[in-house]
DNA sequence: AGAGCAATGCGACAAAAATCACATCATCGA
DNA sequence: TCGATGATGTGATTTTTGTCGCATTGCTCT
């Protein structure tokens, strides 16, 4: 329980609370895991409940008729999923599938409203993450209109170059081909090319970045 | 002056205030026109202000290094922009520009968030106008990664079409192609293979829907 | 009316990305 | 330890999209 108060603490949501708002919160939340693979929510399905990473990645997607998928965004402990829904009454967006063994803190909508309501506080706050959340899709449009898929890649490995914490998940390349809009086979050779290029290497199974200078260049660079 | 508060009492953001309220607030805004194709906001710029639309319409967008331009949204009388700036202080993420004559309505920044202190009642309508922006963004992710360029442009032609109200300002090829992410020649190539599948037809220079429904399928397919 | 400029039309070609078809490699359970 | 399954590597080929170059057309402003 004292982990669920530190984490609403440090949490986007609710970081400027007083111990004792936190307290009360912490009593709308319960908790659920999820193992690798599972979906949490379905694209369509009511926003029922906001949830909040405490440990794992989640990622959001979208699925086309024809079963491609983009992944619109992973969420790293700390980080909240499926907010549009909840706070518009509208049908969730996107999917939301643990990328590994995850586990959450969920607010039903009903005492997230009531939150809201007894917690005047907390509103910024929810400014800022659907503002944050506007930016994010901003540079994906960018991304996706601007760049080609070597480039957008490089993005992928600096954003998510693992930083010892470990709560980054080791990314397939099908899950990278979905973060960028492309297919597999294409991110294949785009790293076959970076590698050839000198900009990464892979060390026994292992991606690693040789010259993290190039590699934010062509990260930057739009062609 | 009783025009502004028709308006803002429709507004997305006001609508739910008192008279007396909307009056307080009407009292808050500037008025400001510009010349089609002047630019009223760069990307980059602090967040110095709201706009509402009054009359004609306004792109917001982003440039390439390269110089190519993405639409993300047409902002049509009675709905807002830079509201992402203002609420969380940063640097405008677009640009925006005036499709042709147009008037807004201005908020400082500062007085957005005195109102909002004030009139919590706005709350809501500006976490309304929010997810809804986000609903759009990930809809244009959608379309960017899954669909191709005829039917970005079938989708596109489907929500300009003129509504007779001429609040909808005629397209160029070029404004479509920035709108889909693409280039000026493929939209012609496009609207030409559509004219030859008869699902749309040329008239003395105006653009008409010959058959609705091949289009709203063309609009919704993948491929 | 005509100059000037923006908007189009269109063919030819280049480039990027998608698709197909397999072979190979890793990893994780049983 | 041995499959089975999932993840990769890679060539060949097709589609789609982007680019170039220029001719026309249409509109606007004197």
């Amino acid at each position: 329980m004292t982990q669920l108060r530190e984490y609403l603490q440090a949490s986007s949501y609710f970081a400027n609370l007083s111990p004792s708002e936190i307290d009360s919160v912490s009593r709308l939340i319960f908790e659920k895991s999820f193992a690798k693979g599972e979906i949490i929510t379905w694209e369509g399905d009511p926003g029922d409940a906001l949830y909040l990473v405490a440990s794992g990645a989640v990622k959001c997607f979208k699925t086309s008729e024809e079963g491609k998928e983009q992944i619109l965004q992973i969420i790293l402990p700390g980080n909240s999923f499926n907010d549009v829904a909840v706070f518009d009454g509208g049908p969730s967006p996107t999917s939301a599938e643990a990328m590994s063994l995850v586990s959450l803190y969920g607010i039903a909508r009903r005492d997230m409203e009531r939150i809201l309501n007894d917690y005047p506080k907390v509103v910024p706050n929810v400014v800022k993450v659907l503002t944050a959340r506007i930016r994010h899709l901003l540079e994906l449009v960018e991304d996706l209109s601007f760049r080609h898929v070597i480039n957008r890649i490089a993005r992928v490995l600096m954003e998510y170059a693992s930083d010892g914490t470990g709560s980054k998940p080791k990314l397939t390349q099908q899950e990278m081909a979905a973060m960028t809009g492309t297919a597999r086979e294409v991110v294949g050779r785009s790293l076959k090319t970076l590698q050839e290029e000198g900009v990464i290497r892979m060390e026994r199974n292992r991606l690693v970045i040789a010259n993290k200078d190039s590699l934010q260049q062509m990260a930057s660079s739009i062609s």
